[in-house]
DNA sequence: CCATCATGGATAT
DNA sequence: TATCCCTGATGGC
């Protein structure tokens, strides 16, 4: 169930790169300080991070960004990097929840409490720090002004399959597990095509897709990649076993063909024989 | 109650 | 390639 914060339903949302750029904004809207408003109380009811909490505490915070799946907090006096992994999240809450004994980071202010749990990394950093890490990502489709340059070269570069390299960081930032596989499916390429016989306009393709996808996402706050013309109802209102072409299912939500399943790039993919062809 | 699994990634081997 | 790390929803007993 999502928490209601004004008219916003936010959900909890799933960490691929929609999800961080979407947890930007949010933290932004909802504790980001106008010049004279309020600081943020932050503390770190499990411990883990009494020390880094303890000096944010106080503090304001003036920006957030993503860079791909990593959230950065610019602080009045410190800068702070965040990554969910698999199983982080950072939700809302009403301000007299307190935090239970998994909440790595709270963030609260007169209004709301943001608890992080589970993250994969919640830890202070230098600019310098911050800027070796965006430095290493590949371009993010969520990014103004950014175009697939850089993923037209590193894709002819290797004969890695297609669906490695979607979730390699490196090569392209924000793409995670599922929208890989819707991607690929909406494209019709096949998972294991090598990533440098894709023409340029496949590539092209893919990229496009891909900031489509993800920024409806950020918009939804969840990933829903079928088209509301297909499935006959409006995008709001697409849920359940219509939100996916390809993912986790076991018949082509298109075709119905069955779908096959392999695992590359470390991780499971379903893709349809029939709309994929190799 | 317990085991399993998940939309991720760093680190060891 | 394998292992580990975090949490919490889910399903089997």
């Amino acid at each position: 169930m999502g928490s209601r914060w004004g008219d916003t339903v936010i959900l909890a949302a799933m960490p691929e790169g929609h999800t961080i750029h979407r947890l930007a904004q949010d933290l932004v809207a909802t504790l980001g300080s106008a010049p004279g408003a309020a600081t943020v109380q932050a503390t770190s009811p499990q411990g883990r991070f009494a020390d880094g909490a303890s000096l944010l505490d106080g503090d304001r915070l003036i920006s957030a960004e993503a860079f791909g799946k990593y959230l950065f907090c610019h602080f009045g006096g410190a800068l702070l990097h965040v990554h969910l992994g698999l199983i982080g999240k950072f939700r809302p809450n009403p301000p007299d929840v307190p935090g239970g004994d998994t909440v790595r980071l709270r963030l609260e202010n007169d209004r709301i409490a943001w608890h992080l749990t589970g993250p994969a990394r919640c830890e202070l950093v230098t600019p310098d720090e911050a800027s070796a890490i965006v430095a290493g990502l590949g371009a993010d489709p969520l990014r103004p002004r950014t175009r697939p340059t850089s993923l037209h070269r590193l894709l002819a570069r290797t004969a890695k399959p297609i669906g490695a390299t979607l979730l390699d960081q490196q090569v392209v930032a924000g793409i995670g597990n599922v929208y890989r596989a819707e991607i690929l499916f909406l494209r019709g390429i096949h998972p294991e095509r090598p990533s440098s016989s894709l023409s340029a306009d496949e590539i092209d393709g893919i990229w496009s897709e891909a900031k489509r996808l993800l920024r409806r996402g950020v918009r939804l706050n969840r990933i829903v990649t079928t088209s509301p013309a297909e499935i006959g109802r409006p995008l709001a209102r697409i849920d359940g076993d219509d939100r996916l072409y390809v993912y986790h299912r076991t018949n082509c939500r298109r075709c119905g063909s069955e779908l096959g399943t392999l695992e590359i790039g470390g991780r499971p993919i379903q893709f349809c024989p029939s709309c994929q062809p190799a």
